[in-house]
DNA sequence: AAGATTGATGTAGATTTCTACATCAAGAGA
DNA sequence: TCTCTTGATGTAGAAATCTACATCAATCTT
């Protein structure tokens, strides 16, 4: 149900699924009943952390505490297929301007804005933090975060905080659907691990 | 029990204890009883997907599924062996964090404050300014000053002034106890930007 | 010395996972 | 068509989390 569980769930999906394991397969190795492990990748139960992490180990992945700065970058290395170093750069960089961005969310007065629009801009600029960015899509943050400082010292200039929102839900949708669309320079890794051929 | 598991319960402890935050701050933040967070952290339960996540997401942890082939690059982000730079742009930071902290608290309303507290406020506030402070005590300022904030903007919530409070005293005993707690291979920088130790 | 705070531990009960087992619709392949 | 596999769904019951509440020893603060 919550958003976090869900990336988990699809992450084990994913990751049986790429390793060409069967549903019944994983579960003869884990000792989970299939029909438990449907419900999982379902995100049709709150799982005990002794059977993510069972699942888990059978899959070759290992559960970590990320801190919410450096997770752009973690996700760059995850992601990250070959070019490795050189993305890691702006990876750097976007880091930087998401956290910057988070700041200067929760530095927005409560007075002049409702708390639902905090609450969704907090949301958004977090949730970029799961992409891996090209250079390109700094640009993009840069502005929103430039709009949100011009806003911050003038909290009249609400058109500012609209431009920032429409910025990051756009960014977000352009990274969400296709894979690369702002990054000619990185074509494509040499394999997938995107499975979401199915909701 | 198992023993990974055992790996994101010792992590949660060490990022709450980083933040300054006591078990039963924890416990109000994220809605989970005090009781159940000393078991958790101890191993004595295999708790559920949804409370991890709610008590990472406090934490400012993200839970992710790591390919145990890249994992050690990860934990090198993780640790922190690739910043370098950000430590003096954060020492910076948290010069001026002090400052407008010493401000606010110069700023607190009289009326409804005793006279003691902010004393004792302030006095925290400028003996911090002795510490050299890593980027993620920064953080702990920062939310400090945001309680700070919140209080002068509205007299009658003293939750937020304690809050400021007891993070203020926590973050002092963290950095007076042991030099670094997550950080025991890199404990302070090749250079440090002003030589003034002797204070 | 007195008081406040922290973390650990326990009890009782509501809620939920988790297992074992069965079944079903959709799809692939012979 | 027949068969096999896949993933989704259901039931009943054992086991565990999780909450609310209380209490306790140790430590810090005044």
């Amino acid at each position: 149900m919550g958003y976090a569980t869900e990336h988990i769930a699809e992450s084990l999906k994913v990751a049986r699924e790429r390793k060409g394991l069967s549903q019944r397969a994983l579960s003869a190795k884990a000792g989970v009943p299939q029909s438990h492990i449907s419900k999982i990748e379902n995100g049709a139960v709150d799982l005990r952390l002794s059977s993510l992490v069972e699942l888990a180990r059978v899959l070759d992945l290992e559960l970590t505490l990320v801190p919410r700065k450096k997770l752009p970058a973690v996700r760059a290395i995850i992601r990250g297929d070959d070019d490795g170093h050189l993305d890691v750069q702006s990876a750097r960089k976007a880091t930087n301007l998401l956290q910057r961005l988070d700041d200067q969310i929760a530095a927005l007065p409560s007075e002049t804005l409702s708390e639902i629009v905090v609450q969704e801009l907090q949301r958004r600029a977090r949730e970029l933090m799961h992409f891996k960015l090209s250079a390109d899509d700094l640009v993009q943050l840069q502005e929103a975060s430039a709009a949100m400082q011009e806003f911050l010292s003038d909290p009249r200039n609400l058109e500012a905080v609209e431009q920032a929102q429409s910025q990051l839900r756009m960014l977000r949708n352009a990274l969400a659907h296709g894979a690369g669309i702002s990054a000619p320079s990185l074509p494509r890794p040499a394999y997938r691990l995107d499975g979401d051929d199915r909701g």
